[in-house]
DNA sequence: AAAATAAATGACAGCGCTGTCAGTTTCCGT
DNA sequence: ACGGAAACTGACAGCGCTGTCATTTATTTT
């Protein structure tokens, strides 16, 4: 027999309004009388009931997270960061993988029969789809996007920022830096913002240092291993071979580097390799690539509380959200250290 | 304004109940009547608010995942797999990652409080944890758990059996026919099933083979590239060093290879590795490793079926669900091929 | 000590749907 | 054409909680 707020309330002697009060920690209790009711609770060992609370409430305690991202550590990541700050508040996390082919209905659809959702956490590429965007306006349902860029003029409370140009740029200077010129860059297509962005950076500081990169030398593929390593084949084995690679992502970097092995050249001393991301293996690898580490754990506590200020109505929501990466260097363009 | 089932029913006239049967494909409607119900559903765009109806029906619609794993690769995989087979029947999927730290009561709390889950997917060590188990089964919570061991005689059908041992037991064989003697294990840690199951298989394989395993050339450790890293070091820089190693997984296997290059050793030259789980960087380290493949998509799938089984009542439930996973040699054993 | 104010509590309706069961229509065999 | 079975549809209660607002009790002010 499962306990209702009724039994609480008997038990407790208070009514059972009273009792839902305490249970959702509203304020206008006297110490006393909590007190009375949580030992009625747990006595009873009472749980409330959570669809009918929501039903009830018209609020729900569930926020979703929709991506489309084939990179493990980007995806555990993001659920750990935006766990850490839900938990904290009895948010649930609902996960939504979504393949290239769905359309806006059916997405929309799921989010709002399958649990009715209080807001959804939009990563790349649905946080820079307008269209999506404006139908979850238009259907009412909150959301947080995390978004490639600087910090725009005007500040879209609903985004986090993530300023990969910047990070791109580190790590461009740091290649210049160790007086490399004939540098060329594998980066992901143009269906992510934050490729775009990385690969202006790159080029923003090329200019700056009067460095010209001829458009052979710039590679954009997927964000996989073997795209890194098809790549690497195909600059390294050009008559005039670049000095150093900037790959868009590490598993790039790893697909790069395995190239270098296949035609026998040392990184770092034949080619210079440098990675975008600090995921796990870029650690892993060998030699360890230098990187730009993005803290997507970090990012996605952002979102998360910035969406819970947005639903729940308390916390500003006028103060800008961002990050700047930053370079991290490491075996792969120096050597040994 | 938001449409409720009645503005439906009125527009469609028929009454509440028959759109509620059409909403949820029940069967006894007849066709002219259920299209006359769905133009309407379209014309109001209409969508049954999910928390009103689980509450009226006291039937949940989402599913949980437990789990307590760091390895990126296996979380997504089994979110991925389960959700492959949720999406079809309109599931949702909640993802528990929980710390050590936390208590039974907790974990079942948030269980039923922040969404009321039909039931929950277990993985290891959670799997194994009677004490918990039995405390769902006493909250009547619906699971299924994936857990490593053969098929046994009496056959648990709320279990997905994974034999790791089988699986350790092909590699094992694998680096024996290769001519190897001095062979040493780098495992995980007691604490899953899956570690002490692929030991096993693994001294199996040497005592049929007659030969003798010191209990130096076996370390437990975490399931980490540091600790294989360490351990490695430890193994390779021993007087009587082993001309094989087999890593408990890919990434303890990653992170001997490490340590291997560290001490100026080829593999698999001088020594020969070999990993367990087929994760992508078993593919993208250098050399790739040998490792023994577990699909843990389809075991995933395999759960989640028989999980919607049980909670719907609907579905064969008695059919025992296994699997066994197969070696895959490449080159950290054999050489180029 | 009475009046004015604030704090704490309770009564009650109703959220939007589904389950139950009774009522109505259609179909079939004879 | 008729009775009975089967297929279909509707009326209605009520799921367990929260929001609103009225009521009671405690606190402060004069």
């Amino acid at each position: 027999m499962k306990t209702t707020i009724d039994d609480v309330a008997a038990l407790a002697g208070v009514s059972i309004k009273t009792v839902s009060r305490v249970m959702n920690n509203e304020p206008a209790v006297r110490a006393t009388t909590r007190d009375k009711v949580m030992k009625a609770v747990e006595e009873l060992n009472y749980r409330p009931n959570a669809a009918a609370r929501s039903f009830a409430s018209k609020h729900s305690f569930t926020i979703a997270v929709l991506y489309d991202n084939p990179n493990a550590y980007y995806v555990t990541d993001i659920q750990r960061g935006l766990l850490n700050c839900l938990r904290r508040q009895n948010y649930e996390l609902i996960i939504h993988p979504v393949s290239a082919s769905e359309n806006y209905d059916d997405i929309i659809s799921s989010l709002k029969l399958g649990a009715r959702v209080a807001g959804v956490v939009l990563t790349s590429p649905f946080s820079e789809d307008q269209t999506l965007l404006d139908r979850l306006t238009q259907e009412d349902i909150a959301y947080v996007k995390i978004i490639s860029s600087a910090l725009p003029d005007d500040i879209d409370e609903h985004a986090v920022y993530v300023d990969d140009a910047a990070g791109s740029e580190q790590i461009s200077r740091h290649l210049v830096q160790l007086g490399h010129r004939n540098i060329a860059a594998v980066m992901g297509t143009e269906s992510h913002f934050s490729s775009i962005q990385r690969l202006e950076g790159f080029k923003r500081v090329m200019k700056q240092n009067d460095i010209e990169v001829p458009e052979t030398s710039i590679i954009a593929s997927e964000y996989t291993f073997d795209a890194g390593q098809e790549a690497g084949i195909k600059l390294l084995s050009r008559a005039s071979r670049p000095s150093a690679i900037l790959a868009g992502n590490d598993e790039l970097a790893a697909g790069v580097l395995s190239a270098a092995r296949q035609l026998d050249l040392k990184c770092p001393d034949d080619v210079v390799i440098a990675g975008f991301e600090n995921s796990p293996f870029s650690r892993q690898s060998w030699p360890q690539l230098t990187t730009v580490h993005q803290n997507n754990i970090y990012i996605a506590e952002l979102a998360a509380l910035r969406l819970l200020a947005k639903v729940s109505g308390k916390g500003d929501t006028s103060e800008p959200l961002s990050y700047t990466p930053r370079l991290i260097v490491r075996e792969s363009t120096v050597g040994k250290v």
